[in-house]
DNA sequence: CCATGATTTGTACAAATGTACAAATCATCC
DNA sequence: GGATGATTTGTACATTTGTACAAATCATGG
């Protein structure tokens, strides 16, 4: 029974015209890039004369900005519960799964009730990353750096013997990765002939998940190779 | 709109007007992209004027066809070259070590003698490849993917136990962070508050290299994973 | 039913874009 | 020195761009 006169759930029953333009242009800035989607595409793609873009979001920045911040608190707040979680994870290996698996979840299925989840919204700040927008750069790094950095102390945490420096590489790399999983999934299945998909994110996360694990763990560069002790012969570097 | 900065006067007395504009272009496009660089800029940067672009590459994907001609035949022939040579060593995890190398080394430097290297080609790539260029993702398929298989089965034939469709992954994950670390080096330099330094790319390939072996030699996602037994990195031949 | 504020529409405009092309300049060989 | 072909220059043009703004439409409370 559907009441109209409350006008306090009046949030979801609207076909709200913002809403739509938002989504479109989340969409087409993940596909093509700030530079190459023009107001106009986003209008037609929202159903919207162009000039209730300006009129909701003022400038094509603006609209890139209130994308970011939609997205950012929720993932962020994701993120650290999931961190959070992590932490109580006694064993070593368990816990950078955790730890690592915190990290990623969010980024490839948002937590929170927005439609299309977090991977579109993934690929476009590797998007806006590549292109090197100023926009997403400043909001990026003022607003994921805390993240970031309680990301790499608990890894540091859990392994100590590594310097902090080298796990920033390492959690560079896996970010990296991330992102481009997200942008070119076609390339692994090309590459890989059809044996993997990769569209299938869940799977796509497993193994970075697993990869990054391992390359978390592997011995720093200033230190002497683990592994090498069986081969006694000489050692380049 | 690009930047204003960067050095516009470097060609000044260029008496190749043809090389200094692909110069100018390769710039410009791997730091904001294709869409963001307009033809005038390219030429001002170039020192030329607006209309011997044309005259030279015909259209502004010419342009850009141009330069990734010119890189990929010479990228490729010093990647295959080092693949033959890491395919000689013995010990299986320096072989690894060799035939990751092999891939990464030519992405950041460039065996040829084009200014600038082979890093701004490969941040180049990164960005079309971000940005959904179509006409460099044609040419990438059909110009790298022959050294991609080449190198996917080299290592495969050194982690037999590993399916291919697995290796695909990881290689595909080493791409990514390739890419990611030429994009936005300053992250790096931040994240580790000065302790690393993003733009050093030789020490960003041996921390790639590093990590890239280790997270190869990971235990595949359908098998039980080995390193749980305690014994860290400790794999039998 | 009308008043009022929020939204949508249509249109306009200056700036920037890719490209075309004729004229001007240059290099090189007879 | 003059001819010839390659290159550079300057300019023009049709589109597309982001944004502005007045008019039209809508929703809603009195």
């Amino acid at each position: 029974m559907v009441r109209p006169s409350a006008s306090d759930e009046s949030a979801a029953r609207k076909p709200n015209m913002r809403e739509a333009i938002l989504c479109a242009a989340e969409e087409l800035f993940s596909i093509n890039g700030f530079n190459a989607v023009s107001v106009r595409d986003i209008a037609q793609a929202a159903g919207a004369n162009p000039g209730s873009v300006t009129y909701h979001f003022k400038t094509k920045d603006g609209l890139l900005l209130e994308i970011y911040q939609r997205h950012c608190e929720p993932m962020n707040r994701r993120r650290s519960e999931l961190l959070t979680e992590a932490k109580r994870v006694r064993d070593v290996q368990d816990r950078l799964e955790a730890i690592v698996r915190a990290y990623v979840l969010p980024a490839f299925s948002s937590g929170s009730d927005l439609a299309g989840g977090g991977a579109r919204f993934t690929r476009l700040r590797a998007v806006m990353s590549a292109e090197g927008n100023e926009v997403a750069g400043r909001i990026i790094a003022q607003t994921f750096d805390d993240t970031s950095h309680a990301f790499i102390d608990m890894i540091h945490e859990s392994l100590p013997h590594i310097p902090r420096a080298e796990i920033v590489w390492r959690s560079h790399f896996l970010l990296g990765a991330l992102y481009y999983t997200l942008v070119t999934p076609e390339r692994v299945s090309r590459l890989s002939r059809g044996d993997a998909d990769g569209f299938d994110a869940a799977h796509a996360m497993e193994q970075l998940v697993r990869s990054t694990v391992a390359s978390l763990q592997a011995a720093a560069l200033d230190q002497p190779d683990p592994s090498r002790r069986r081969a006694v012969g000489q050692i380049k570097t």
